[in-house]
RNA sequence: GGGCGAUUAGCUCAGUUGGUUAGAGCGCGUCCCUGAUAAGGACGAGGUCACACGUUCGAAUCGUGUAUCGCCCA
């Protein structure tokens, strides 16, 4: 049956260590010039699509290690659904708009003003510069990407910058518009007026800085009862010649305090944080909705407007933890008052203009910074009686992150997408997509849809995509395309670039009114959420793959935690409003990568890590798989050079040797692939692994279905350890010469499966690794093969491989072996020195037979002459009872300690016999009797008296330590053929090198040469043999 | 200030529906093993499972509160 092609042909040789960072650098290349991504994609072209899609990343900066960590995972699962046999695309792409681009181009004019910006460098060199920024780092990102053999389509990338792309997003705003979803409306932002911008939450967020402010409790006199106030607090007296309203909370009870001949008002549960320990008379309780349109003296009456105003509202905002419980209100500053003056068609007046600076008919501070106003408007309320106290306060407030100055918070009119109107179905639609981990799904994620409040559209900056409506001044237009533009204009604008200041000076007329584009651009997060849509140019091109679900919604997208109200909501928002159907099916969203003490890694703390310090030590391989395994997906990744090296160092140099020992021996005894074997036909062993390897196959198959990479990459670890570590160890022998023909070839076809199935499984994690393996095991051995392990078929479980009873009884065997060694170890007899016999104590019948079955692996590794299992009989063996918690817990509730004490007392031997025979039996204690099932307690055997035992999980392994003289002379056989092992060693010898071997003892270590003489000869590949009298020494030639 | 998450060995992390003696890897020490291995095995030191209170016969696990850290939002 040999087979004559194959003997011939050798394993390439391996090199000694992996050498990742080389290796993969020829991997790489080789990726390249077999063009393997594209094949991959080509073979699989008519197959079932599994939809993936990339979260653009914005390359105006060099990627960071955490980069490393979203695009290894997104190249995973890709990589594993493509070996399955599906189709999938990997468009990779660009964000290109937006604030974070501007700011780069800031920073380089070394300008932060936007009047400035127009004026010194111009919308249009000023758009230039941003686009060009936006390619700065792109050639770093794709660097990046391909050494980390993340495999995405580079080559056809999307950007969002592209007319293509602009007009897909503009077709999907007007559907928008023709819903009715776009509205202007105010909006109270955060404003850094000395530079005119509007701050992004993520800039604000930067600023916030503990300050003292001013605390001011002010009065307000009703208008029918002058001797009557409310006390409001503020800590922006600035605000109050903008104040239209107070507000109370219609549930909370007033007190009205009687005090120097007036009233005052204050909510009841802040009394003492307005009157501190001053006693005072309460002369009336009130409840806050009862207030609802009492009228007030304003305290300043600017304001020219004619609608109504100067009265009380109740509204449930209002809190009682800090102030009066009565709220000033300003709609022409703070979000809530906005919300109030629209709610009641409130004037909103503004007392600052937009430089920041109180404007002129404000008498008081005319022409101050609105911060510098506080004072002031301080000292006039004091001087009209109207300040009932004012102190500072310290605490957090923001202020603007280049200027330093505070922000103001100011309503503008704004475009919004009524994202409230759609609430409803973006929860609905939330239920049907899986989030990893969970705990996003309803909660951040979730929380942050039940508190949706309107989509900001728009942004007063230069570079973005444009809002697309054009107005008169009264109506607008929404246009959704180039075309529908060139037909407003009567001419083509086909070639016309669609980004400011081009497309502002694209004017028409219509109905005798020329019609201009309003000034503004869009948030970004727009257009990263049109992406499945845009990328493809939809629906100018692709509208049936989108509508019909073939190129939407992604089966599977990923991107770090931050993203939940970035990316996963704006197309989560998109495709809600628009399609109607969740944009995503399967998110995971990763945890930070932090640095080795848990700290955040930051340009400033100086902790960054670059990715290419990794690469050029440990390899790319070592980062994924530590990402991948090093801990649950959600959870914050600690990184550090030593933590990577840690966690993939064992696992790889442990593959790497296995499949080097294969080859090894593969070509010594020239098998070649070897030739299959029945399954039926092969050694328990060999049956045994076969079956790990297929129990292993579908634990990483089950748990990279669900998204689990950590789960699947621990599964594979297990098994590249038992393969290592119990089946190579175990099995050495069979692998050289002295075996017979057909156990060698079973034990090499089995080495041989196991290595390449677990090539296979790591292929998607490891995909530099994989290939090597592949490269020295499958493809110059098998020309039909696929040569590369990116184009090859994932593995099927070949369920007819588990054997479930050999897969437990392995497990009570390896149990045995372990205690045994335990034993030794304490007795402190080598492993090297034979024993008579080792007695177990099987923990249940099934455990007495696998040690019968596996009766000569356990003398092999016990290096004992025989083994008895025991039974429950056997005198010298002592017995422990524990309860069966789980089975008497639930029974027993209360009487459990009673019950605890009376398993204590019990004759653990009756007890133990009784169990064993299957029998009821009883315990008692204090009186009282109970009546248990064998399978109510544990059996432990506790001791073995005379000999040296280990016991643990109810096996217990006794050895007989007496040496006699035939067991000392083999033990100092074996000490005499390790001796010369380490020479050949030394001496770099081969392994199938024949040797001279010289060896001079005295005493035992002579007869013992004398007497195993064949044995030492066998074991050592000597010839010649030369034995003479003296101190232990041995030395080897080659022959 | 609010939401979400985390806190388990020196370090990095597991820990199923509450149940027996809380585990793994790395590191450290001692010993062992070695025709692949810079590998492997055994043993040891190292734990108040962040803290407090509660529920329960029984809590790392469930509840409440506190502390610290991270993220998101103010």
């Amino acid at each position: 049956m040999s087979d004559e092609r194959n003997v011939a042909r050798l394993f390439p040789v391996m090199p000694d260590q992996p050498d990742s960072p080389r290796r993969e650098l020829e991997i790489l290349e080789f990726w390249k010039q077999e063009n393997v991504f594209a094949r991959s994609l080509e073979q699989t072209k008519n197959d079932e699509r599994y939809i993936f899609y990339e979260g653009p990343p914005t390359a105006n900066g060099k990627p960071g290690v955490h980069h490393v960590l979203a695009r290894a995972f997104k190249d995973l699962f890709p990589r594993f659904w493509t070996m399955r046999g599906k189709r999938v695309l990997r468009k990779a792409g660009w964000d290109t708009h937006g604030l974070p681009v501007e700011h780069e181009v800031e920073r380089k004019l070394g300008i932060f003003d936007k009047s400035r910006i127009v004026a010194e460098v111009g919308i249009e060199e000023f758009t230039r510069l941003c686009r060009e920024s936006v390619h700065e780092y792109v050639g770093d990102w794709n660097r990046m990407t391909e050494r980390m053999g993340y495999w995405v389509d580079l080559d056809d990338a999307y950007f969002t910058l592209t007319n293509d792309y602009i007009e897909s997003v503009w077709a999907l705003l007007k559907r928008l518009w023709d819903k009715g979803l776009i509205q202007q409306d105010y909006k109270s932002v955060p404003y850094d007026p000395r530079i005119g911008a509007t701050l992004s939450d993520h800039e604000v967020a930067q600023g916030y800085k503990d300050v003292d402010d001013p605390s001011v409790f002010v009065r307000f006199r009703w208008k029918d009862d002058p001797a009557t106030s409310f006390l409001a607090w503020t800590t922006t007296p600035w605000t109050l010649p903008a104040n239209m309203a107070l507000a109370v909370h219609p549930d909370v009870t007033y007190c009205t305090v009687a005090r120097d001949g007036e009233r005052l008002i204050v909510a009841e549960p802040l009394l003492a944080n307005v009157f501190r320990d001053e006693a005072v008379t309460v002369e009336r309780r009130t409840r806050g909705a009862e207030f609802a349109g009492i009228r007030y003296v304003p305290l300043y009456d600017y304001c020219r407007d004619e609608r109504d105003r100067y009265y009380v509202v109740a509204e449930s905002f209002v809190t009682t933890e800090d102030g009066t419980g009565v709220v000033h209100i300003a709609p022409a500053y703070g979000p809530e008052d906005l919300a109030i003056g629209k709610a009641r068609d409130l004037p909103i007046y503004y007392s600052v203009d937009l430089t920041g600076h109180v404007v002129p008919e404000v008498t008081v501070a005319a022409g101050l910074f609105f911060k510098d106003a506080d004072k002031p408007i301080s000292h006039d309320l004091q001087a009209r009686g109207l300040m009932f106290r004012a102190e500072t306060i310290r605490h957090s407030y923001p202020f603007g992150w280049r200027t330093g100055d505070p922000l103001l918070y100011i309503a503008k009119t704004a475009w919004f997408i009524r994202t409230t109107e759609r609430k409803a179905r973006l929860l609905a639609l939330n239920d049907e997509i899986n989030w990893v981990p969970d705990n996003v799904k309803y909660g951040r994620f979730g929380n942050w849809l039940e508190n949706n409040v309107d989509w900001a559209l728009s942004r007063e900056r230069f570079w973005g995509t444009p809002l697309p409506l054009w107005t008169d001044g009264e109506r607008f237009v929404c246009v959704g395309s180039i075309a529908e533009l060139s037909a407003l204009c009567g001419r083509d604008l086909t070639a016309l670039d669609l980004h400011r200041p081009v497309i502002d000076a694209v004017t028409f007329v219509r109905d005798g009114r020329e019609y201009r584009r309003v000034p503004e651009v869009i948030d970004a997060w727009f257009d990263s959420g049109s992406m499945p849509y845009a990328q493809w140019h939809y629906p100018f091109e692709h509208a049936a793959d989108i509508d019909q679900g073939i190129l939407f919604p992604a089966d599977f997208i990923c991107e770090a935690v931050d993203q939940t109200r970035g990316w996963f909501y704006s197309l989560h928002a998109i495709a809600t409003m628009l399609f109607d159907k969740p944009a995503f099916k399967n998110v995971i969203c990763l945890g930070h990568v932090v640095d080795a003490s848990g700290e955040k890694m930051s340009k400033s703390k100086g902790n960054i890590l670059d990715p290419y310090s990794i690469f050029d030590t440990l390899g790319a391989d070592a980062l994924r798989w530590y990402f991948f395994t090093g801990s649950a997906p959600g959870a914050a990744k600690r990184i550090s050079q030593e933590l990577v090296a840690d966690g993939a160092r064992g696992f790889i140099n442990t593959l790497w040797n296995t499949a080097k020992f294969f080859g090894m021996y593969a070509n010594a005894e020239s098998v070649g692939v070897p030739t299959d074997v029945p399954l039926a036909k092969r050694s328990e062993m060999d049956r045994w692994i076969a079956g790990r390897l297929d129990v292993t196959t579908g634990a990483v198959t089950r748990a990279l279905e669900e998204y689990d990479a950590a789960t699947a990459g621990k599964a594979v670890e297990t098994f590249a350890d038992d393969l290592s570590n119990w089946y190579v160890r175990l099995s050495r022998d069979r692998f050289w010469g002295s075996a017979t023909g057909d156990d060698a070839r079973s034990a090499f076809r089995t080495l041989y499966e196991c290595l390449t199935g677990v090539t296979l499984l790591i292929a998607p994690f490891m995909p530099f690794l994989a290939e090597s393996l592949y490269g020295y095991l499958v493809a110059p051995m098998d020309p039909s093969a696929p040569n590369s392990v990116h184009l090859a078929s994932w593995p099927t479980v070949r369920s007819a491989a588990i054997d479930e009873s050999l897969l437990t009884q392995m497990d009570a065997v390896r149990r045995a072996v372990e205690l045994g060694r335990q034993a030794r170890a304490t007795a402190k007899v080598k492993t090297r020195q034979p024993l008579s016999i080792a007695y177990v104590r099987a923990r249940t019948a099934g455990d007495d037979a696998a040690l019968r079955r596996f009766r000569a692996l356990v003398l092999d590794e016990l290096n004992v002459k025989d083994v008895q299992v025991v039974g429950i009989d056997a005198s010298f063996i002592e017995y422990g009872l524990r309860p069966n918690l789980p089975r008497l817990g639930p029974r027993f509730g209360k009487e459990l300690g009673a019950l605890r004490k009376a398993i204590a007392s019990a004759d653990a031997r009756a007890v133990a016999v009784a169990v064993a025979a299957g029998e009821k039996f009883d315990v008692a204690t204090d009186g009282k009797t109970f009546s248990l099932e064998p399978d109510d307690v544990l059996v432990d055997s506790k001791s073995a008296q005379g000999f040296a035992f280990a016991e643990g999980d109810g096996t217990l392994v006794a050895l007989d330590t007496r040496l006699d003289r035939a067991l000392e002379l083999e033990g100092s056989a074996r000490e005499i053929v390790r001796a010369v092992q380490d020479a050949r060693k030394a001496t770099g010898l081969n392994v199938s090198d024949r040797i001279a071997v010289s060896i001079t003892a005295d005493d035992d270590m002579f007869s013992a040469a004398t007497e195993w003489r064949d044995y030492i000869k066998e074991q050592t590949l000597a010839t010649k043999w030369e034995l003479s009298r003296g101190p232990f020494e041995v030395s080897v030639a080659k022959i």
